[in-house]
DNA sequence: AAGATGCTAATTATAGTATGTAGTGTGATT
DNA sequence: AATCACACTACATACTATAATTAGCATCTT
């Protein structure tokens, strides 16, 4: 990735607003989603632009609707 | 990519959906994201896992919200 | 016919996955 | 209050899978 672009920063701030308010580890997280825990980090961090496939599985993971990680 | 996921095939419907609601074609879409015009039929048609930037872009394209692409 | 879209194929860029190490905070034990 | 143990997260690579980008030709559609 080139720079950390706004929507990738955002979009990373939600999903750890979001575990935070589950009360649930990046690595418990990574697990429910099968993704990875570094992975995780990563996302949250903005250091990786998210394809929608893991979008919708950290949406499941958290029991959101993918629409609630744009809000 | 694997096999067509839901998600993505959805994702593709509605690009398409409120793409013709703008009765605007695939290459004027393309231009107006900055994005290659066979690569906006390969959304369309569900055969690319696309990824957040790329998903802001056509959102903007579009002149609709990213939640907007998910209902 | 002309414009729009589908489809194949090839290359480049980067997302996805993983391992290892180091730093940080919290709580328990001495 | 200091040390220890543990859980959690950050960060640095590195590898491999695949997304991104493009060109060319075929096939619809009007």
């Amino acid at each position: 990735m080139r720079e950390k672009e706004n929507i990738i920063i955002e979009f990373g701030e939600k999903v750890r607003e979001l575990r935070k308010e589950k009360a649930i580890s990046q690595e418990e997280l990574a697990y429910r989603a099968k993704l990875h825990r570094t992975y995780i980090g990563m996302i949250e961090r903005a250091e990786k632009n998210i394809t929608l496939l893991n979008i919708e599985k950290i949406a499941n993971a958290l029991k959101v609707s993918i629409n609630d990680l744009f809000k």
